[in-house]
DNA sequence: GCTAGACTATGACGGTCGTTATAGCCAGAG
DNA sequence: CTCTGGCTATAACGACCGTCATAGTCTAGC
């Protein structure tokens, strides 16, 4: 049923993702969403009927399932070797942007809405971290860590990662970025054999 | 020569720190912001003739002080104490804001414009960063920990708590700064005696 | 060829944004 | 008591926001 191109619709999600991983969800509006996919402002209320919302979910999990797909391929290596590759994804992002994109995971868990209810975009963001820590933490268990340093050594790889990201946003520099990376691989290298 | 309450624009800048902590930059407007000091729109712009890149700008340095003053307090206590205390600040604002605040400083640091120049509130953003590194590194340096490992160290506290910050907010819960507490708590420590 | 339905084009809705301008208030200095 | 100047009150500016409605286009299946 799909007439000229399904793609377009996968566009405007892909597009909306690094907008927002650039401006933040609140800065990123419909039309330029739209306009940055090259598709008509209409047509995003046609495949996103519920709006803004809606898109901003897809975006999250869009992004989400990009790195955890990436992220279980290079886990197969071992964990330091996962680890490696997260660190260099994250580091080809913020250089190749000239530190203008970040992670638009991070950039929607932290604007909330005046309401009490979780927005769906924040329980997506919510859903990736996990993924993102399990995929960590079963690595780290199927090379012999104790299941709770494994957990506590992803949960702190993912956040240290994010955190990361933003100050090397901010500094405009690489340097936060080369720091946590020797500490971190430092650290999971000596889980791993300890 | 001020008239009333010469705090109604310290009262400003903190609340500003306050909303953009929970909303983000871009989601806060100075309308609300001036609601939120009860003070009228037109004192905004009286107080901050630049308008809302000045007032962003105060408002990641008045976040950014109030933290260094404490961690300078508590460091004097050591980097283990200072850790403690600094994750202690954290989890507070995380809980007692039932997971809707998090760090003004990361929240600026993600909202880029479209320009091509640095906004003085990410400038601003980059030096609080820089100083809450150095801090921790002074003192780690100051216990024997080696230069360029205190450094490391340093970067990767910082990074580490407000990724943590941001995964607590959006999976509404502590176990990540559970988690990365008990992996920093001991590397700091370790470091030190080591 | 025709028709159903996926997609687009266009325009409007009420609302809020950042910012500015102008007139007025009112405590303290002289 | 007057007057200066820090502060406030009010209104407006153009621009953009998210969302919706409607009419139109054009392709795939019959």
């Amino acid at each position: 049923m799909p007439r000229t191109s399904p793609q377009a619709r996968e566009r405007i999600v892909a597009g909306a993702a690094d907008m927002i991983s650039r401006r933040g969800l609140n800065a990123t509006s419909i039309r330029e969403m739209a306009k940055h996919a090259r598709a008509p402002l209409g047509s995003t209320y046609h495949y996103f009927p519920e709006g803004k919302q809606q898109l901003a979910t897809e975006a999250v999990r869009y992004a989400g399932d990009t790195v955890a797909r990436m992220l279980r391929k290079e886990l197969e290596a071992g964990p330091v070797a996962g680890l490696t590759a997260f660190l260099a994804l994250w580091r080809r992002i913020v250089v190749e942007t000239g530190f203008r994109a970040g992670c638009p995971v991070l950039a929607v868990s932290i604007e909330e809405p005046p309401t009490d209810e979780i927005p769906p975009a924040v329980a997506a963001a919510a859903e990736v971290f996990e993924t993102w820590e399990n995929l960590l933490a079963t690595s780290l268990r199927e090379h012999g860590v104790r299941a709770e340093q494994a957990e506590q050594l992803a949960t702190l790889v993912v956040a240290a990662v994010e955190g990361t990201v933003a100050m090397c946003r901010a500094q405009r520099s690489t340097r936060p970025l080369d720091r946590t990376a020797a500490q971190l691989e430092a650290l999971i290298a000596g889980a791993v054999e300890g």
